[in-house]
DNA sequence: CTGAAAGCGCTAACAG
DNA sequence: CTGTTAGCGCTTTCAG
């Protein structure tokens, strides 16, 4: 069986605190004393018992992180990230999928809240927080983070992405690329997409085209929802030249339609996605678009989160907004001379 | 604070016992006396702490997954096979990165046993499981399964692919479609890697195709490979008509040589790769791949990993392999019928 | 059917 | 510098 402290103080004839001292670097032990226990302890192949230590201690250094979809590379992204920073502090993350089900999403926070995790990162799939939000850590209030979406109306840590820029940026670039007629695939409906959307709409007002309501669709939905609403805008009497996608996989779809219809990207429609998914560049037409910073995202939300946990006193909740960062690439490319290739 | 047995024996006036059993359902219960118990601990909120509960009973509850990359969509597949299977029996999932990084598995390895987690299960980076293998779990007597990788000579626990099956699979696949000259690029110097090439080697000799070294190029390491390896087979006097792949990245690369070289795919080289990632479907040539079953493969490990854990007495080592799959697409449809769409 | 006693392995607080 | 006394919250005997 593994070895226990009361068996290396049994062994050395001393007790079992200053064992548990020696073994922490408790500065009351005689630099001998220490040498002794901790040799002992190497060759007893000695692990402390984190159960143990954490019923007494009441810290588990354990991290939950929420997300809704590991084989979305975003989240994937962003919990290494998360873990990229929690590592070297000595926390350990426990990832739970919810597949984007409220009900699920509860009994995961239940569930790591009843392990008495220290802290919580959540990517929400709760449409609205207040209608019962997650009552078992606010009663145990554990610190939480929420990343990437935030309901409408909540106080709470977040760590996102500046949304509206990316619409913005993302627009104002098939504009800069000779553009004349932005469509914009819309996500779901929910505050990112929303964002996206008044980003799309401020760069065509700052460029001074016209927003056309029928050049807005919605394509947030599944894989193919990217396909069929391009093909839907193609079949416009006056159908556009341009397109800024929701996300990449939306983007990718688009492009697809757009080549079945016979027409060429970015030649007859330029096309920028969002989330620069690492297969961005081998799709058929190598795909422009705003990369999120998904890595950086998880870490500040991971350092936010730590400084909660650590903060002895309820630290007031704030918001740490990611800037997106335009990657072009072959499917925008209008323009001989361009911004940043990546 | 949250509530604990002692706050509802308390109010109940009965014992602590008394509600412990009523909370687990144990039989000498009275039924009133349960429901007594079941309603206070409702109104309380109560969680039982699984800190305090794993302290006593041995017995966690978590399983620990190591993996080398949380990015690469197979790893992901698998992980959420694992907590498909998981977490209707109650087990949290922990997921570890590696990185590839043997150091780095040895302390994730280390933390785990440390947490006593119940079970592990591992992909592992050591190259060879002997010279150390993991001491940690092997003291603690803690039950685990090898996934995909299978160090040489360890009599392990063990689910992953029939390589040489999917090797030979792929190449008899472009054999039928036509292909004379079929060109093999390797992966890295590892079992899998082997087995693939024993299957490539095998199709051709079933097929009374003429093994050439010269059509073997290794192409098992980062993105670019798979780019390299192609356009070092194109330069060869005679160049092969068909290609297949250790993995998607490495033919999302060999497809864009040969389209560079100013080549069609599949007309003039046919290609497939295999583990048919999730946007295998959207590159710039939709990518004939072979599927590896990594959900059914994941789920395979955790039902094996739970029978060592809930059997009293040592299982001994099994193996399991998960059958590949054919997934014809464009890339290497050169017959007008062929199997499997998808 | 109910409960008292003992302990899982560790740590905090205080005495010596 | 070292050790003692009390738990952390729950479960496992074993008596009533």
């Amino acid at each position: 069986m593994a070895a226990r402290m009361k068996d290396i103080a049994m062994d050395l004839g001393v007790s079992l605190m200053t064992v548990s001292k020696a073994l922490r670097n408790h500065s009351d032990i005689s630099e001998e004393t220490r040498q002794r226990v901790l040799r002992r302890a190497r060759e007893l192949n000695y692990e402390p018992n984190w159960i143990a230590r954490s019923l007494a201690t009441r810290r588990t250094f354990m991290v939950g992180v929420v997300i809704p979809d590991l084989m979305h590379s975003f989240f994937a992204e962003v919990a290494k990230g998360i873990a990229r920073h929690l590592d070297p502090l000595g926390y350990q993350v426990v990832i739970s999928n919810t597949d984007e089900n409220p009900a699920a999403e509860r009994r995961q926070v239940d569930l790591l809240v009843a392990r008495h995790i220290d802290g919580l990162i959540i990517a929400t799939a709760l449409p609205s927080w207040k209608q019962g939000g997650h009552a078992a850590f606010e009663s145990a209030m554990t610190p939480y983070v929420l990343i990437d979406r935030l309901p409408a109306g909540l106080d709470a840590n977040y760590v996102g992405v500046r949304d509206e820029e990316l619409g913005e940026m993302a627009t104002a670039h098939l504009v800069a690329q000779g553009c004349r007629r932005v469509a914009h695939l819309r996500g779901p409906a929910t505050a990112n997409s929303a964002g996206r959307l008044r980003g799309y709409k401020r760069a065509l007002a700052k460029a001074g085209a016209e927003f056309r309501p029928e050049y807005v669709v919605q394509a947030g939905g599944g894989d193919m929802s990217g396909f069929t609403a391009m093909r839907h805008l193609l079949s416009l009497p006056d159908p556009p030249d341009g397109a800024f996608c929701y996300n990449d996989p939306v983007a990718a779809g688009a492009i697809q339609a757009v080549l079945e219809h016979g027409l060429r990207v970015p030649g007859d429609v330029a096309i920028i996605g969002a989330g620069n998914v690492h297969y961005s560049d081998q799709l058929r037409v190598p795909l422009s678009t705003i990369d999120q910073g998904s890595g950086q995202l998880g870490e500040a939300a991971a350092e936010l989160l730590v400084r909660c946990i650590e903060s002895k006193t309820p630290v007031k909740p704030s918001h740490v907004l990611i800037p997106p960062r335009l990657v072009v690439r072959e499917s925008s490319r209008r323009q001989p001379t361009d911004a940043l290739r990546t």
